[in-house]
DNA sequence: AATCTGATTTTATGGACATCGAATTATATA
DNA sequence: TATATAATTCGATGTCCATAAAATCAGATT
C-alpha cells in the first residue's frame, strides 16, 4: 500500500467530526440533514466532511427519494487499518540501502586519500571507521606487533591508540603468538 | 476508549514524518540523530515528532551511552487500532435517545394544541406525524369510513388526504368491512 | 413548467501545525 | 570539574485545514 495513501486515510479519520460521522454510519446509512442535526453541524460542513470521506473511499453514496444516503465501505476500512497494524515490515531492502549510504558518508568524512584524519568520538561512527581499518589485515594470518604497526602507520599517526581500539572492538585478536583478524561471530552480523 | 483519545492517536499517526518514524522504529530502536539522517529532517524536527508520539504513548525512550533510544509501544498501538476497527458499536443507547429527541421536536413543530398544522413534505417527518395520528385508533377495532373521519377531523381539516396517507404508510388497513389499525410488523420495528 | 427542499460548492476566516535554526539543557567522558 | 556531543526547547514562518454563511445546483412533487 502506498505510503501517502495511508497518510491520507489516517488524516481523513483523524478528525473529531469525521470520526463521529463514521461511527454514526456504522450503525445505519444516513443522509446529510440527519447527520447535520445529530452532530450539531451545518449541513455544508457535513457535506464537506462526507466529500473527504468519499475521496478516501471510506464512504459511498446513493440517492433515494429526496435524500442522498451515505454508507460505510466496511471492507475497505477494515482492510486498510489491518494493513496499518501489521505494516511496519517491508522496508528491509530500503533500510539496508540507507544504512550503507550512511556508512559511506561516515567513511568519506573521516578518511582523506585513504588516510584516517581522526578517530570519531561517536561509538557508531568509530565502529565503522575501525571496520574499514581492519580490512587491511588478511583474515587467518598472524601478525607480530611490529607488522601490525607497519600496516596501520600509513593510515594514522597514533598507531598505538588505533591498535588498542581495534582490539577493544574485537576487530583484532591477540595472544602470546601475536595478533590476527578474527572471523566475525554470528552476534556481530547485525550491527 | 475515549473519543478524543482516539482522535489524538489518529492525528498523531496521520503525518508523513511520524509514520516514517514509526515504521523505522518497528524494525529496531533508534536515536534522534540517526532518525534525523535517515529521514532527512532536522534533529529538532525529529525531536518534536518523537515528543508527540511519546505523549500519545506510541513510543517510549531510554538512555544508552550518549544517546536517547526510542522504542515502539507495540501492544498499545495494536490494541488501539484494533479498537478503532471494531469500534462502531457501543452507541445504541445514545442513538435511540437522540432519535427520540428528534421525534419529539418534529411532533412539537407540526402539532399545536393537539391539532395538526400541516402534513410534512419530508418522508421521515411525515411518517412520525402519521404514527402519532394513528395512535387515535384502538388496535383491533374495525372502523367504518364515517367513524374514521370522526376520529381524524378534530386534528386536521383535510381528512381525506390524512386518511389516504395513513393507508399509504400502512398505518391504517382497509378491506370490504372497513378500516382498522394493524399491529406493527417485524419489518417496521426498525424505522 | 414551476416550485420546494435537500445537497453541494464557493468564499472567507481563524486556528492548528510542520519545519527549521538558534539557543539551551543534560549527560557522559577525560 | 571541564568539555564534547546529543537532545530538547524556543521563536518564527508558511502551509494546510475545519467551519459556516451565502449562493448555486439537482431532483422530485404538483
Amino acid at each position: 500500500m502506498g505510503e501517502d495513501e495511508l497518510v491520507a486515510l489516517l488524516k481523513c479519520l483523524a478528525d473529531r467530526s469525521r470520526l463521529r460521522i463514521v461511527r454514526a454510519l456504522a450503525a445505519e446509512d444516513l443522509y446529510v440533514e440527519l447527520l447535520s442535526e445529530r452532530l450539531a453541524l451545518a449541513p455544508s460542513t457535513v457535506s464537506f466532511h462526507l466529500r473527504k470521506l468519499a475521496e478516501a473511499r471510506i464512504v459511498s453514496s446513493y440517492r433515494t427519494q429526496y435524500y442522498v444516503m451515505y454508507a460505510l465501505n466496511r471492507a475497505k476500512l477494515d482492510h486498510n487499518l489491518l494493513v496499518l497494524v501489521s505494516a511496519s515490515a517491508g522496508d528491509e531492502g530500503e533500510q539496508e540501502r540507507r544504512e550503507e549510504a550512511y556508512r559511506q558518508r561516515v567513511i568519506d568524512s573521516f578518511f582523506e586519500y585513504g588516510c584516517l584524519t581522526a578517530i570519531p568520538r561517536q561509538r557508531k561512527k568509530k565502529r565503522i571507521v575501525l571496520e574499514v581499518a581492519a580490512e587491511r589485515f588478511e583474515p587467518g594470518r598472524v601478525y607480530s606487533e611490529r607488522e601490525v604497526n607497519d600496516v596501520l602507520s600509513p593510515i594514522y599517526d597514533d598507531v598505538c591508540t588505533l591498535r588498542r581500539d581495534l582490539v577493544g572492538e574485537g576487530l583484532l585478536a591477540r595472544d602470546a603468538r601475536g595478533y590476527w583478524r578474527p572471523a566475525p561471530g554470528p552476534g556481530e552480523l547485525a550491527s
